[in-house]
DNA sequence: CCAATGTCAGCATAACTGACATCA
DNA sequence: CTGATGTCAGTTGTGCTGACATTG
């Protein structure tokens, strides 16, 4: 839209936004019903094993709540079923249908390719930098002290 | 939580809930009555001289009225203000309170302060390159096509 | 007349917390 | 008993679109 003065965590969230279009985007030019952007990070956070649902919820960054009720939407479409855990009677494997194969594989190609396109974009060397600055656990965000000369930024660093 | 295949744009929805985090924590450590992570980035958005919300939400990358909705909440709070826009009488400028100044500052400093801390564990040059490759222009993100043996990627790119 | 602005209203999405039953 | 899991229910936050009046 604008250019100006944009900070860290702006271009991030729009790093991000770039992703989630592209993605939901790609999965309807492809034909698939409307996913939602959550529903459709369930297929790209998908492996062909079979997850639960706590599982995705961890690799996804949120709680098993949020992530039952994006499978919940998934499994009403009929794109993805439950199978009970051969391995535990109270897990319950989350594993995609026939027809939501076709999803899954393309939402795992879709992001690949975003992501080669954009290393070409910016070019093989800033791609990767920008994967290791990501891939570097930042730890814990400081809590930045009050006002008065202390030295804040040392809280956690 | 947990360690395994994370990709890219999961990763920066992690960056992104790190800055959030850290500034909404901060904000209260401070003391500073609760206010959610909208509110906070209209404060770490804003500059000194006033602005119009329409300008705010360029900046912020979301509509006009969902900045709306942000400030209205911080108008409520008696953190903003809104005084008439001396040079047109459609546009009115909104400022921080005295009281809200305070707020405004220290969502400054925070996030300043949080990019200093991410750059030591970073290191310069990660965190140098991370900057890069945000702040490059994306572009388009590119629809996938199909399945079928089509040169897929080379859609907008 | 057209474009930008501020605003109100309604809606969709996605996250959260709380609570509970089940089972290892 | 404790802890992990799946689930239901309710709530909040955030953004969107649509609509409209005002003003340049």
């Amino acid at each position: 839209m604008t250019q100006p003065a944009r900070n860290l965590p702006q271009r991030l969230a729009e790093a991000r936004r770039w992703f989630d279009e592209g993605l939901l985007a790609s999965m309807e030019a492809a034909g698939e019903r409307p996913l939602t952007i959550a529903q459709a990070w369930v297929f790209a956070t998908l492996d062909n094993a079979g997850t639960t649902v706590s599982e995705l919820a961890r690799r996804m960054g949120v709680t098993r709540q949020s992530a039952h009720q994006a499978v919940h939407g998934l499994i009403d479409a009929g794109l993805m079923e439950q199978v009970p855990d051969p391995s535990s009677a109270r897990a319950r494997l989350i594993r995609t249908t026939a027809e939501g194969q076709r999803a899954h594989e393309l939402a795992q190609r879709c992001i690949a390719v975003m992501e080669d396109v954009l290393a070409r974009r910016l070019g093989e060397q800033g791609a990767a930098a920008l994967r290791v600055a990501l891939e570097t656990p930042w730890g814990d965000p400081p809590i930045v002290a009050a006002p008065p000369e202390k030295e804040w930024a040392e809280t956690i660093n």
